[in-house]
DNA sequence: TGTTAATAGGTAACCGGTTACACACATAGT
DNA sequence: ACTATGTGTGTAACCGGTTACCTATTAACA
């Protein structure tokens, strides 16, 4: 690889010179200038990152901690987290925790072994402390670890309601819910958002939760459970679309109609939403937009520019669609 | 960030016995290695890979070049990369290329500066000679560059075949395929088996093959208008997942089902054909697999280790569900 | 006893950049 | 004519590791 020793030999300067022209920084005669531009030409010359991090002590990289690209949420944050980042002139290192403690911190020490530049995280184990600890500019995304961690997060106990309050409307009588794992901040927001719904509803009891992991086979048995309990139940909202899926197969399963026997909402908006048959109803995150956001506040705390706000909670809004 | 030469002062020794009880290289004694032992734990030092790179010329880190993460194919095969990867002590960088081009060589000289150890790569426009001109090791994934490359991919023609054989013999008298973009080589090599099954049929023509980009909406396009101009038809064969959706879709939408007028197959064995209603019959590739072998033969390239075989086409097989 | 090899550990060069500092020269102001 | 200021460029220290090389001590063996 060609350094920038061959670059200042090849223009007749100095390394210093010709540092100076590839930052615009210092005093550089034009007639210089143009002789060390044409030496990277030559050259094909590209200054080599990992020198200079070190010195900078930065590296134009971020890490990205979720639990599962798999999951498909998290496939459109990434790609919007690294087409921002990307954008801007910054890398992205992907991580999967699968939401385990031992990885997450794994991969903590790892990128700060890194020095990457800042770390966007999807997790609901890492504590302030921990992060307050790190010394680098931190985003939580999905999820709210504290009030004082920049954070983007959606309204999900107004989505909880909306999709609840949408059953209602369209005439469900007996409405259920699926929810995700409780300790999960936002499962926990949307449960009581539909809480808040149907609490003061004459039938309404605790069992007409079923518990979910965010997962389309946890729905699918969380649904027949609820079925089976209350055959009466003609409104279905899942705390996130891959239940909701779960929960039209398992409507299918015992030989129920959705929309016409029950009527299924969704939360999140995931493109795999479209995709099925018949089309999910669901409450739309703006994902990408929170990827983007994500990111370029990470980079704007990295460069240390001003940054006004650091805790979103963007909107959500109801899509309709075909299984309610 | 605590310093290998703050462990040495606390230590009482020079930076040099630190990094060699570091690298369990060379001579130390048990007295001092405990006693480095001890400072390390102490300061809890984390030695600082960037200096470790800049001399080393290696980052421990590979870069991973997709055309979009959001393509359901390519979290399973990410998640797999990066699983092996963080299992052998690497971090992947994620690309999102797009396909283009530009987008693929500014990636490419990106990684390259950063000092990445190693790149995988699904692209069709990289060439063989760009490849080799980066003088790392390189591995192709899902997509054939060269025999001179290494490569991971799946019987795509095989696959194929057993696809309309299998539809064949549930009795379809008019195959349809919906074809990728034929510049991609796994697209051709789809519609080539399919082709070979049909070829010699009486009823057959070009005009049979429908031209889709392997996303749901082009799918549905050329499902409506196969249909309309041969009305018969009585089973269809798409090239992937995403593109056996929207034939399902468009199927419905003029009222016929899935799989009783029309039968379907797929190809890939994303996890959304299992979402679906009714469930995906598809050609499955072992897509965890292949992210797998691409990522721990990069890493023996890298790390030199002896490489029996550079050229994988891994076997695909017909999971049978609902819509055929 | 002298020579050789193995063990132990320090010094400093090196990786490829950035930048503080020094120095030279030109120009302007008094 | 003298000083201050601005411009242009080179030298070398520095970032935090690794390792070649050197020296010293001990053990082994002829």
């Amino acid at each position: 690889m060609v350094s920038i020793k061959d670059v200042a030999s090849q223009a007749g300067v100095s390394v210093a010179t010709v540092s100076r022209v590839l930052n615009s920084k210092g005093y550089v005669s034009e007639d210089t200038r143009k002789k060390v531009e044409q030496a990277i030409a030559e050259l094909n010359y590209k200054p080599n990152e990992v020198a200079r991090s070190l010195f900078k002590k930065q590296s134009k990289t971020i890490g990205l901690i979720v639990p599962d690209i798999t999951n498909p949420y998290f496939p459109e944050l990434a790609r919007a987290v690294e087409d921002t980042a990307a954008k801007l002139g910054y890398t992205v290192i992907l991580c999967n925790s699968d939401g385990k403690t031992e990885k997450e911190q794994h991969y903590l020490d790892v990128l700060m072994q890194k020095y990457v530049d800042g770390i966007i995280v999807s997790s609901n184990t890492i504590s302030e402390r921990q992060i307050k600890s790190l010394q680098i500019p931190f985003v939580s995304i999905d999820r709210e670890i504290s009030k004082d961690i920049p954070t983007i997060v959606v309204e999900n106990k107004k989505g909880a309601k909306l999709a609840t309050q949408y059953l209602q409307n369209k005439g469900c009588m007996r409405i259920a819910h699926i929810s995700g794992p409780l300790n999960v901040v936002n499962a926990n927001e949307r449960c009581e958002g539909y809480k808040e719904v149907v609490r003061n509803e004459q039938w309404f009891n605790e069992s007409y939760i079923g518990n979910g992991h965010f997962e389309m086979d946890s729905a699918i048995e969380a649904t027949l459970e609820l079925l089976q309990l209350h055959p009466e139940i003609d409104g279905i909202f899942a705390a996130n679309d891959t239940m909701a899926i779960g929960a039209i197969k398992a409507v299918h399963k015992i030989g129920k109609r959705t929309p016409d026997d029950i009527a299924i909402v969704g939360f999140d908006g995931i493109s795999l939403s479209k995709a099925t048959t018949p089309e999910l109803t669901t409450i739309e995150q703006p994902i990408y937009e929170m990827g983007e956001k994500a990111a370029s506040m990470l980079i704007e705390f990295i460069e240390e520019k001003p940054v006004e706000k650091t805790f979103y909670r963007l909107d959500v809004g109801l899509v309709e669609r075909e299984s309610s």
